[in-house]
DNA sequence: CTTTAGTATGAATCTAATTCATAATTTACA
DNA sequence: TGTAAATTATGAATTAGATTCATACTAAAG
């Protein structure tokens, strides 16, 4: 036996408009294939869906049974089928984040906070453990947009240029390193970094000046807190480096001294990454303005 | 955008089994013609169901809305097919039943209790009011079957004999037509006759004597309880004809004289009418068969 | 009793689904 | 890594299914 949501539909639109004529125009078909149809179903089901020979067709015991499933089934389908178009369009949708960076956080909330007053439909949330593997992650579909200084050249995803920042050393301003104009990497073989508690290839500080001069720090000690992290340096418990923008924002710089990396000072881009067939979706450009919002209101020097 | 039902079973197959390959089986497909449709669905919804290039394949975030939803609706569609596969057995179904006969309700009472005894499935119940066109009532699947004393040859109506009964005459023990061997037509142009109130011409009585010989009564009285027509043919208000099973299974019998009308008796055979397509539905057989069984009973003198 | 509107049907046509053969990918395992 | 095995994708041919057209049939209305 083989039902299909088309028979279903057949049936409905007869019974609703009162003979197969009427049905005709709303299902777009002709007279003579809504009747070959109508054989076909009644020949699956076995028994006569219309009492034979009667005008207007009139329901059998057996159809009234199949006109109240359709009512409960086609509605289901229907939700489906505008479920996908809103999908499609991204007028909903789910938007899970990984983030690379560990600072982003300063950022991201306010904006995930705005994303969501604009699409109240749009599951939204960041999810944490996959930093290392975020682009794996994308590619899996277990995250849908992954927040990262690494642009890769991948077929199947797409990365957004967010905005610039400078990787910046903080010290207290009383610290030997404060006279500097600027620091150079050897400056931290005997300085105790504080870092966020992340694998050290992970920061700016490490993958873009130390490892690749092999230098080490005296000592890492790792703080969860952007404003712990302050605190610290400013009790000269150590140095450490920060996006500019952080530092820009925070309160409580003012027994900080802040100095660029190199003579030439070190900039990096951040990204947004997201796989290439979500990148028209609306809440993914919303994303992407709102950042670049954010992040320059946030940037601006107080 | 066309989705159907066939599509939700291909996209669960191969999520439920973990590869289109071992789906093959389950939906008794090939790979290829598998593949295929998966196109065809990625191209009618416009998003991809499955991760491309995963192995196993994986489904994506719109591909995990699409296999809740055919959770909530392919069930609902199997419990719509086992529903019809039962009525076409007659494990199921409506049996609503019209009556020709007034004093069937006798002995229809005790058969459709022992009917819902053995069919709990089954939705019985007495239609009233529709007497006189049940048989266009039955057509009309208003209602399924009919207790009729006068077959048709219809091509989609079917008769079954129940049983034959006797059209008999009361009168008060008393009463002058008490000495009669049998009663003529003639006899009843001076009695009062007490019947069901039904148009005379559904009256056994009046259908088969009075009315073929154009003979009136002095004067007819309806009532509507059996036991209350007995208590006054009793008390010599009238006299009356009733079915010879009616008066063996009635009590206080024994101030009533019983005559055969005409000198050789009227017979006359019960028929229950159902549509043709319905004739080998279980609970219709039942119904047969317990009706002749609980007449046997009730006719049986006492 | 004839007309008319609605429904059914057969044959032809068109569309969609399936198969077969084979290519392309991915995974597993050396 | 590289290679074999397993899985999935694709194109062309085939088959099955759905639709149309023309027309016959049926019920209802006048």
């Amino acid at each position: 036996m083989n039902i299909e949501l088309k028979h279903l539909r057949i049936i409905l639109a007869i019974h609703e408009s009162g003979s197969v004529q009427k049905a005709t125009e709303q299902l777009n078909m002709t007279q003579s294939a809504v009747s070959h149809q109508l054989r076909y179903i009644k020949d699956q089901l076995g028994v006569d869906i219309f009492i034979p020979e009667t005008r207007p067709l009139k329901l059998s015991a057996e159809g009234l049974e199949l006109i109240d499933a359709a009512r409960r089934i086609l509605p289901e389908v229907e939700k489906l089928k505008s479920r996908f178009i809103d999908l499609k369009s991204g007028q909903t949708g789910r938007l899970f984040i990984a983030i690379e960076c560990h600072a982003c956080f300063e950022w991201l909330f306010p904006v995930l906070n705005l994303l969501r007053e604009h699409h109240s439909n749009v599951d939204i949330d960041i999810k944490p453990g996959l930093a290392f593997k975020a682009i794996e992650a994308l590619q899996n579909e277990e995250v849908d947009l992954v927040i990262s200084a690494d642009p890769e050249k991948l077929p199947d995803v797409r990365f957004h240029e967010l905005f610039t920042y400078a990787p910046t050393f903080i010290s207290a301003k009383d610290h030997p390193l404060a006279e500097r104009p600027y620091i150079n990497g050897g400056d931290f073989t005997d300085q105790t970094v504080i870092t966020y508690p992340v694998p050290v290839e992970r920061l700016d500080l490490f993958s873009q000046l130390l490892i690749p001069q092999g230098i080490e720090p005296k000592a890492i000690r790792q703080i969860e807190l952007t404003s712990v992290i302050l605190l610290l340096v400013g009790a000269n418990k150590g140095v450490s480096v920060l996006p500019d923008w952080v530092l820009q924002s925070a309160r409580d710089t003012e027994l900080l001294a802040q100095k660029k990396l190199t003579k030439s000072g070190i900039t990096r881009k951040l990204y947004a990454a997201v796989r290439t067939r979500d990148s028209e979706k609306l809440y993914v450009e919303t994303f992407l303005s709102l950042s670049k919002d954010v992040f320059s209101r946030l940037a601006r020097p107080r």
